[in-house]
DNA sequence: GTCTCTGCAAATCGTTTGCAATGCT
DNA sequence: AGCATTGCAAACGATTTGCAGAGAC
């Protein structure tokens, strides 16, 4: 497993140091789309030298290499999504922060139709409001 | 033209502070997203005292009172919105950092579907890319 | 040995806040 | 007079950057 986090980096023109390898590790066992600083205080106890600039350094090399998205959600903290192939939409619970996935897109005529003649690079669709669980608990 | 400023104002409960209905206007007349620093590069030159605090606060009212939304695009600043009553996406042109509104909605049964059980407090859909002026200026 | 990566600390940028001065009723 | 609004300046929080030391090839 490591051996692979080691090939895919380097496909991707990253050469793999033990920060980028752990930092790349933990966006896909953990798809919470955390915040930089989620990412620093997971990967600290276990690289005890861990800075916050290695992981915002570390996260803009990512994006630039399309490895990974960064999500313009509302809240003061970007989040990072590792580059799914499909297209999704993102879910952010206001009480408890959480921000999952959701299967969700647009039909592409409709996309065509409303900005026909644009260059369209990216796109991305996020929904706030309370989740599943939360307003389970909050009833209870 | 003024005075109906004064009166929606205080129909959405916000006293009519010369600044509030100047910054009002300006965002009625430029329908061009503008980030708090737009709005007071803009005003600042006709109300030489005005800060930018004051823009912020007066946003952020806004934005409480339901007048404005606050459009997380990509980008590090916040873009504000007069709350349109169609619900529409937004184009953001990488190029000439223009944001247009697009005329785009999910059909309901599609949102309900992915996201049933879950309350839905606010959605938002962005593009980034290339607009037309700007793809027909960079050929030429 | 050279060239890259790390990580501290300081700088930066957008935004918020404390507070005294001002304005409105 | 009494309360709300303004606007300066300082504080803040997220992110970026300069640079010296550590590490990789």
């Amino acid at each position: 497993m490591i051996k692979n986090t080691d090939i895919f980096l380097r496909e991707h023109g990253i050469k793999p140091s033990y920060q980028r390898k752990r930092i790349y590790e933990y966006l896909n066992e953990h798809r919470i789309h955390p915040t930089a600083n989620d990412i620093y205080t997971a990967l600290v106890g276990e690289i005890p030298t861990l800075s916050k600039a290695t992981v915002y350094n570390t996260m803009n090399l990512f994006a630039r290499c399309g490895l990974v998205d960064v999500i313009p959600i509302e809240g003061h903290e970007a989040r990072f999504d590792p580059h799914p192939e499909a297209p999704h939409a993102h879910f952010r619970c206001t009480c408890c922060q959480k921000v999952y996935d959701v299967p969700l897109s647009f039909p592409e005529e409709a996309i065509e139709e409303a900005l026909s003649q644009c260059q369209i690079d990216t796109f991305n669709i996020n929904f706030t409001g309370v989740c599943k669980e939360c307003l389970a608990r909050n009833e209870a």
